[in-house]
DNA sequence: GTTGACCTTCGCCTAGACTCCGGGGTTTAG
DNA sequence: CTAAACCCCGGAGTCTAGGCGAAGGTCAAC
């Protein structure tokens, strides 16, 4: 079986190396697959299925989104967007409201970090615990 | 039964009285006590949990510590240092460790929000996603 | 004395993103 | 020909912090 009978001329895969190739498992393109993230593939006579390395670059872009904050659900949407002629303003819609998320937990973790970096400075480390700042702190702080 | 029989003059509560005092649910009790992080109550001869009101006061303490950014873990440990008279230096070496993670995630959300404002305001939300920049960005980001 | 509010345990469900397992069938290397 | 490596499917398990509900026992009020 040379290079074949598809009309395709870009390299057949085996889901094995095609999750090779992406860098992910293969219960993961399967699980993805599921999700909706991947369209179902061709399968060969025996149920195995069989994918054109456009398939690679699916996964790489999702596991990219994914970096971004992306939930998969989220990803999910953009995938279909660039499969079936969404606009441009829905996926920027997303990044946009991504963003807004992502602001709000910078500061509520700036908030955080502030208030341990006040209790960890209160504290001299020394002694055992009866009267250590830290814990008081947490436990007279407004609820 | 007035003020009664015990040594303790405080308060005594039934599970649903000391959950709605914590402003937790009774399940996150039972939970809680599951967890390690409530000892054991006594009972009543029915088999009723019964707490004295210093239960309530270790509840907001979990509560407290959870919004700083603690596990339910984490702030067992904390507890276990407060009953067994554990050293500061414990303590602060956890909220140290907390730190840094949170100074971690805040780094890396600030380097995703940098990429999602880029990406943003490449994209003119005009048009439909054909050659959506976003899109584009994702599709050639490093693996 | 009976309703309704409260309590008990047990065990399953949730979200998110996988990951592993078992019991098969298939393909390939030697 | 056979053993290894690969693939299939369905389902269960992981982690976090609880939520929900059933089936049944108790307690307080009217």
């Amino acid at each position: 079986m040379a290079n074949n009978n598809q009309s395709k001329t870009s390299a057949r895969l085996t889901i094995g190396r095609l999750a090779k190739q992406a860098g992910v498992g293969i219960d993961t393109v399967r699980f993805y697959e599921r999700r909706g993230l991947l369209p179902e593939p061709e399968r060969t006579m025996a149920g195995y299925r069989v994918y054109g390395d456009d398939t690679a670059a699916r996964i790489l872009f999702i596991r990219r989104a994914k970096r971004l904050g992306f939930t998969l659900d989220e990803i999910a949407t953009l995938l279909r967007l660039q499969d079936h002629g969404g606009k441009k303003a829905e996926v920027r819609s997303l990044t946009q409201h991504k963003l807004d998320e992502i602001n709000a937990k910078i500061s509520d973790l700036k908030r955080i970090r502030s208030v341990l970096q006040d209790l960890s400075a209160s504290c001299s480390g020394k002694g055992n615990v009866d009267g250590c700042p830290i814990i008081e702190a947490i436990s007279s702080m407004p609820t």
